[in-house]
Order: C-alpha cells, then structure tokens, then sequence
DNA sequence: TCTGGGGTCCTAGGACCC
DNA sequence: TCTGGGGTCCTAGGACCC
C-alpha cells in the first residue's frame, strides 16, 4: 500500500494551540494573577485569561468596555520578548517531537505525526506527551486537536479548549463538524457569515447540503469552492515545513486629531528604521513599499510602489515611503490619519540578490543607519520616531524635511 | 465600547507584450 | 481598419486570521 494513501486515511496531523497564551504567560510569571480575570493589552484586549472571558472579555475589545463588562479584570501591559522566549520553547518541543512542524503564529502550530506510529506511538499518545511536556517545561496549558485534514485539527483543537485534547476520527468526522456553526469554517468571518445567513446558512451542515454554485454565486469562485470543500470534509492541504514571509511591515496608530507634517514624517521614519532592520536580519530585500493609511472613520488606503531591484537600505525604502506619503498629502490634509504603516513586500531569496546588477556591488555608505544608530544610543528607540526634532538638536545628521 | 499590530490570500482593472 | 486571445506585472482594495 502506498506510503502517502496510508497516511491520509488516518487521523495523523496535530493542530497545537497554546491557550490565552499572553495571558498564560503572565499568569504563569506572576503567581497573583492566577484565578484572577487578566486582559494584556493597552487601549485594547491583545489577551484574555479564561477568568476574562468567562466574563465576556474577547480580543479586540477596547479596554474601557472590559473593564465594563469584568469590574474584577487586572490589566497588564504586554511583554512581547517574555512571549518570544515563551514561543520558542514550545516550538522546541514541537520539533522535538516530529520535524513536520508547520509554525501558524506565535502561539500554534500544525505537526504531522501520521508517519510516526511505530517510532513514538500513536498521534493520541504522541499529543497526550506533547501536552505534559510543554505544562512541565513551559509551564503553559496547550490545546491539541487530531485530525486527518488540517481543518479539522485546527477545529477540534478549538472544541478541546481550554487545556484539552480532542481526537476526531475519520468516521467520526461527519457527527463533529456538521452541527457547528458556519463561523467555525476556516475563512468565514463577518461579512462572509452575513451573507450565508442571507441563505439560511447557519450551520455546517447546511453548507454541505447547498450546491457549490449557489455557494460560488454568492461568494466568489474562490470561497465559494474553499468553503464547499471544507464542508465537504475535504481538505487536501499538506503541513508545509518551509513557508517564507512575503512581507514585513510595521504600523503605529496615531490618536485622533491632525498631526502635522513633520510628525507624520517621524512616525514615517521609525517605521522604515524597524522594518528594514527586520529586513536586515531575515537577510533578505524587497522590492515593494506600501504605505498604509487609517483614517478617522477608520477607512484605509495603501500606496504602493515598486522598484526594479530589491533593497534593505533604510535610505531607499525611506526615500518611497516619503514618496508615497508626499503623493497622499491631498488625502491627508482633507481626511486625517489615525494610523501609518510601511511594509516591504516582493521579498527575494536570503543571500540572494534579486539581479545581479554591476552598479550594485558597492553599496552607498549608510549614513541614515548611523545617525539612527546614533539617536537610539543617546535616547533609546522609542525616540526615533522623534528623530526630525532630536536630529536638529542633537546636531547628528538625519536628513530633514524641507519644512 | 470606539477599535493594536503582525500577517496571508484573493480579486479586478489597466498597461504592456506577443 | 478593425479585430483576436493569452500572459505577466503592477496597483489598490477587501476579507480574514491570530
């Protein structure tokens, strides 16, 4: 019997999923706050403790209606390289226990342990081990699903929490997945639930009694097709070990009211700085900037540019980026701007220059990245998004703006 | 109760080329 | 003079996910 056919006939992917993991993390670290409704977060919810939710807490929620809804709640600011030590840890034990580990986000993963029934047992056990391991070595509640399909997984590991394991197996797959609500569907949010319901469509079920073209008509060949597949328990999808980011971007909400140009231009700056040094570090250039702009009424545009040759110069993605700003002034100055982002996308191969181009060789001294370099030695990183203003007084060459 | 920051994928129109 | 079909790339917007 072929390997491959095999192994899709079983239940052998694992969807693991740690539990309010910000929230988790803080509780584990400050032993005060365990039983207590904890929300991480600043302006809003980033994380809710179980206790939280049980009290209606959800993420996004702004913090003032939390504290509404949960008198008791305890707000923690967020330590987000508590959650990166926290992070890798369990994706340790994730690639300790198969080298299949597809990384989702921060705090879940897809493993596919179908292959590895002789070596460690069976995927039940294997996630049963999985889950000791990472309370006993991180000291954090993870959630598990098993399933054949990667939906499923993902959905089950839903269903098992909070701390829980849930298997689904293959003849068990119809009676698990047809009651739910359409919501739970992979891609079904908001806009996509209100027009099912438009059909009647509240369930699962009621998807995969619906003609896919009826499905397609209403919502585009795609998710047409995506959702009556799903329904149909058909997933073909493969846990891809080696999935590269397409884009790294950075945005920084501004409160209400008109910021004036030179701002802006700051934000703009510090934005490029943290995104280009990402860029730096994953070893890899870009050949598109987009900039992202969040209005009061909390409508957004991008403006996109894209170059000929890739780049991780901060000098050349600020130099766009102040290019796409400048062509959005119009809008700007009638609407306001509540939110920036810079993002890079078109990301090449690490170490491996888009075209090869004689004039590229020497690349031009850096002297953007040393004055910045210099700003965050003198005032630390929060100050470079001031780095017009310091700039001047500082006398540290940072190029400024006309005005 | 006013709504963060990091991403992915899809659609659609227009320019351009053969 | 009027007309193809196919393909790629870029830009912008939108839905969705954690």
């Amino acid at each position: 019997m072929p390997h491959a056919a095999r192994r899709t006939a079983a239940a052998g992917i694992l969807h693991a999923d740690l539990d309010s993991f910000y929230a988790s993390v803080e509780q584990r670290d400050q032993p005060a706050l365990r039983g207590r409704p904890v929300a991480v977060g600043g302006g809003i919810v980033l994380a809710a403790s179980y206790e939280a939710k049980a009290c209606g807490v959800s993420t996004p929620m702004g913090s003032a209606m939390a504290r509404a809804l949960c008198p008791e709640l305890v707000e923690v600011p967020p330590r987000f390289s508590a959650y990166t030590e926290a992070s890798r840890a369990v994706f340790k034990i994730f690639r300790d226990t198969t080298p299949l580990v597809e990384p989702v986000s921060i705090d879940e993963a897809f493993l596919d342990v179908g292959g590895l029934g002789r070596l460690a047992g069976s995927p039940e056990h294997i996630a049963h081990r999985l889950r000791q391991r990472v309370r006993a070595e991180v000291g954090l509640p993870i959630s598990v699903g098993i399933a054949r399909t990667k939906f499923l997984a993902k959905v089950a590991s839903g269903s098992a929490k909070p701390d829980g394991l849930l298997l689904v197996p293959p003849d068990g797959e119809r009676a698990f997945l047809h009651p739910l609500p359409v919501e739970r569907l992979w891609g079904v949010g908001k806009v996509t639930a209100d027009k099912l319901h438009t059909l009647g469509l509240r369930t699962v079920a009621d998807v995969a009694a619906t003609d896919t073209a009826a499905l397609i008509a209403l919502l585009g060949a795609h998710t047409g097709r995506h959702l009556a597949g799903l329904a149909a328990l058909a997933d073909e999808r493969v846990v891809q070990t080696r999935r590269r980011r397409k884009s790294i971007g950075a945005q920084h909400a501004l409160g209400r009211g008109r910021h004036t140009r030179a701002e802006l231009d700051g934000s703009l700056t510090a934005l490029v700085d943290r995104v280009v040094r990402r860029l730096r570090t994953a070893g890899r250039r870009g050949r598109t900037v987009t900039l992202r702009l969040r209005f009061a009424d909390f409508q957004r545009v991008t403006r996109s540019t894209t170059r000929w040759d890739g780049t991780d110069s901060t000098a050349e993605v600020l130099a766009a980026a102040r290019g796409l700003l400048d062509a959005a002034g119009t809008l700007i100055a009638e609407r306001g701007v509540t939110l920036i982002g810079v993002a890079v996308s078109n990301l090449d191969d690490a170490g491996q220059p888009a075209l090869p181009f004689p004039g590229d060789a020497a690349a031009p001294p850096p002297e953007l990245d040393t004055a910045l370099d210099a700003i965050r030695d003198r005032f630390g990183s929060a100050a470079v998004g001031r780095a017009a203003l310091l700039g001047r007084d500082s006398g540290l060459a940072v190029p400024l703006l006309p005005d």
